[in-house]
DNA sequence: TAACTAAAAATGAACGTTCATTCTTTTTTT
DNA sequence: AAAAAAAGAATGAACGTTCATTTTTAGTTA
């Protein structure tokens, strides 16, 4: 194993153990005492990784934001069509909500709070250009309907987190099913009606 | 002027103060005597009023959920059709979103993080029972696909909630043809396609 | 109406606790 | 043996909450 200057497991621990307590607990109500505990280290070490608070939070966000693109588009490639590739980036996004569930409410959470910084809310926004071309090709070709990216978004990846968020809270029970149906009704509210 | 006991016109201080300071620094950072401050009001005063800030901020979470569906169904009566009805009931949550929006943006953030304790988050989902008969309706009718009410939910309302938080954070300026387009797509995607 | 009074409401200051962060020392690495 | 990393204990500030006191209210008496 590789060794770096600073232990880059205890980095990763350290961010591990945000997720989990802010998850849990809240922004609010997780201490960094508590951070350090979980991630076995002394809370002064986090110190050497971090310049405070809000930075071990922002820095979690964007690690965890580009790991959630890394994953939606990890197998789409530009010459698919745009129905095709909307629907794997679209399955690729449930897939992730659903099985790093975890990270996808850490994301949820900073996005609805103003618990992140804005340099770090832009940041993490970057990296979503390629849906975002592949509905500019979907306008050109009479596919999509001519509407702005918020809208676009908001429509046929947003509701992914509400039924994440509510299927984490024991509502309801998410199965494959409902994911085709989901599937569908994004496409329905997006697509073009011929 | 009625006198009620204690002046109700401190207790909507003090949940005025807690919305707009939670908006804009998180609870994490809504300390109880900024509260205090901004009501105009002795910290002690607040206990008075509710148990601790814990219980301060569960009643201010019903209280804008009730005023919101509240306001969502003012105008809406039964015997109107599924689709006049979901557009009227749709149309009015668009509204309040727009205009009471410091009152929105609170609730999202409550929905999105472990602020509020379950019992407070059972108790707010009560109210929305005329719009799930609605869609029980139409699906009856055979107008709106025959989906779990959660799901319905994430496509036909929770977009708004997105919309509306991208737009406060001022990336974008939602007007009027982008509520009717937003509308146009959150019917695409809860409709049976004939 | 005016004075009085007991209870309720409101207050500013104080309390004990907890927190983020730093300091000093020890341990590990090279 | 020197430098880097890590640790536990310490620190001062800030927090939620309570305490002791003052102010206001509402009812009663004259």
């Amino acid at each position: 194993m590789a060794k770096l200057q600073k232990s880059i497991d205890k980095r990763n621990a350290l961010v591990k153990a945000t997720i989990e307590l802010v998850n849990n607990n809240g922004f609010h109500a997780t201490p960094m005492s508590k951070i350090a505990k979980m991630a076995k280290v002394s809370p002064a070490t986090i110190y050497l990784y971090f310049e405070n608070k809000q930075d071990l939070v922002n820095q979690t966000y964007i690690e965890v934001k580009a790991e959630y693109t890394n994953y939606a588009f990890a197998t789409y490639e530009e010459n698919m069509s745009v129905e095709d590739g909307f629907e794997l980036i679209w399955k690729r996004i449930a897939d992730f909500k659903l099985k790093e569930c975890e990270h996808a409410m850490f994301l949820a959470q900073c996005d609805n709070t103003p618990m992140i910084d804005e340099p770090s809310r832009i940041e993490g926004i970057k990296h979503l250009q390629p849906l975002l071309d592949l509905w500019q090709r979907g306008k050109k070709e009479g596919l999509v309907k001519p509407l702005s990216d918020f809208i676009l978004y908001a429509y046929a990846i947003n509701p992914l987190s509400f039924l994440m968020i509510t299927q984490k809270r024991g509502a309801f029970q998410l199965n494959e099913s409902h994911i085709q149906e989901a599937y569908q009704a994004a496409w329905d509210s997006i697509k073009v009606n011929k």
